[in-house]
DNA sequence: TATAAACGCAACCGATCGATTGCGCAAATT
DNA sequence: AATTTGCGCAATCGATCGGTTGCGTTTATA
């Protein structure tokens, strides 16, 4: 069960449902009428998600709500900084070049 | 063959691959060093990040250079777009709230 | 010219993935 | 009280994954 983050964005109806999620918490039903899965397909996605800290759940009766951890994906933001560094420093090169002319 | 970025950086050690290239260009060989799995194991994982566009081969003679192809990961960078607007949100928010004490 | 080095390609294998199906349970509804 | 609804959990199945082994080809080296 190796449950990180960038294993759990490899998915891409994963990504749709973090992406989905942005607009506010939804219960498993709300969301699987999203897309083609079955209920139980979308359940599971979402269930790894959970595991790996992208969503938190706030039961309101029988109702689940899965509302978005938006704070997680900085993980992702962070490992990104090293090559964010790179194409800006292209953009920076190409600015120069620009410069010249 | 689903070769899409996201699948790739699902592995560590595509993405410890990834990190290292950051540094310069360099050969199957040099890359398996860095790690204990075989070069055919480190082989396959520069397969799978060819493929998917994040390196760009160079041949020299008999050797080949893999190097990073920074521009590839703005893709994640721009789907990450929703989620850090929503962390910096909530930044803004600490921040008013700091202000009124 | 024989040998070694650098590498890609294909076959294979156990582990994991994504989806379906069926079940059980608690909270609403009738 | 009986039924429906919302949901999690477990078993199952074909597909894909990550790794190893073995082989072939091209380019250097002795």
């Amino acid at each position: 069960m190796r449950r990180d983050i960038y294993q759990a964005i490899a998915d891409p109806t994963r990504r749709a449902i973090l992406t989905l999620l942005v607009s506010g918490a939804m219960t498993p039903n709300a969301i699987a009428e999203h897309f083609d899965s079955s209920r139980q397909a979308v359940s599971k996605h979402i269930q790894i998600l959970t595991e790996c800290g992208a969503l938190k759940q706030k039961q309101q009766g029988r109702e689940i709500y899965y509302q978005l951890e938006a704070e997680k994906m900085k993980e992702i933001d962070v490992w990104m900084t090293a090559f964010r560094k790179m194409w800006m420093d292209k953009f920076d090169q190409l600015d120069n070049l620009l410069d010249t002319i």
